[in-house]
DNA sequence: AACAGTTTCAACCGCTATCCC
DNA sequence: GGGGATAGCGGTTGAAACTGT
């Protein structure tokens, strides 16, 4: 039996586009819009499998990419977002954008790995290499649990790229390591390349961007931190996690407080490190930098 | 200049998640 | 609720570009 292929494979190219294939998706699209991948090659007269005009649109012809070489402040975001998601490419690249899932692994596979590796790191696990091999069994996870949980808590009517990061959340803290015994009273958070790792991630109800935006415009009554519905409680305060409240450059990115920026993705990929009031100090985002 | 080895990155593949009937 | 269709994701591949000898 087995899966009915995606295209028709007999009569699709494969292979580079050629620039010809390029303007015909573009324009196709330009027209049209993005819509049922299947049957755009059809549609744009294209002679290619409809992920694989999919792909090209989203990670080479797109208008919004920004190409050229990362920026030291990109590779710092991306180290840090890789430690909290793991491979999770598509969450990380919503994080920066103009850049792509793919573009971001790749970069990741050729550069940063090495990058990390000189710097005595460990690229999965995100520990000195001589600690990582001490405890080999504890690490597998360690980094991956953040979006496992993201991942594993999926409902259906939550967007999947919606998810807070919280903290002090007894249902969604995950981060009491299998290393270390669970007690009656928990272990301080531990703390790597100056990130408050006192976080788990766990779902936020997904909004229309619309909705999201008129609700954070409600809450945002305190320019960098809202109150959210999600399960952390009412005494739970959200710090945004885009790229100018990491201390980074660039804070037309941002548009998760209001919609300041232009169509940019980054409230509909919205991360929230969310701190208790009182004894957070807004800590996460000032740590993290 | 020619070749071999290495690096980069666009594209493909297979799988899972989600949608829709 | 079940099952097929579709979209999206992450891992892998392989050709092109680059570097060293």
């Amino acid at each position: 039996m087995g899966r009915s292929p995606c295209c028709e494979k007999a009569h699709t190219n494969k292979g580079a586009w050629t620039k010809e294939e390029d303007q015909r998706l573009i324009a196709y699209i330009k027209a049209n819009g993005e819509g049922c991948w299947r049957s755009l090659p059809k549609a744009a007269g294209l002679l290619r499998c409809g992920k694989s005009c999919r792909l090209r649109w989203i990670n080479y012809l797109r208008p919004d990419l920004k190409r050229g070489n990362f920026t030291e402040e990109e590779d710092e975001l991306i180290i840090k977002l890789h430690e909290l998601l793991g491979n999770k490419w598509s969450l990380i690249a919503g994080r920066l954008p103009g850049r792509t899932d793919n573009e971001i692994k790749n970069y990741w596979n050729t550069h940063i790995k090495r990058k990390l590796l000189a710097r005595g790191v460990d690229p999965q696990t995100h520990r000195p290499l001589n600690a990582a091999a001490a405890d080999h069994h504890s690490q597998l996870q360690a980094p991956r649990r953040f979006a496992a949980a993201a991942a594993s808590a999926g409902h259906p009517h939550h967007h999947p790229d919606h998810f807070a990061v919280l903290s002090n959340s007894p249902e969604a803290c995950s981060h009491s390591s299998d290393d270390e015994p669970s007690s009656a009273t928990p272990p301080p958070p531990p703390r790597h390349l100056g990130i408050d790792l006192n976080l788990s991630i766990s779902l936020a109800p997904y909004q229309p961007q619309s909705e999201q935006l008129k609700q954070e415009e409600e809450d945002d009554a305190a320019a960098t931190t809202t109150t959210t519905a999600s399960g952390a409680g009412s005494n739970a305060t959200a710090v945004c996690l885009c790229l100018n409240r990491l201390g980074l450059h660039g804070g037309e990115v941002c548009s998760c407080g209001r919609g300041g920026a232009p169509s940019m993705q980054a409230s509909t990929h919205m991360f929230r490190f969310i701190t208790p009031l009182g004894g957070g100090h807004n800590s996460t985002s000032t740590t993290m930098t």
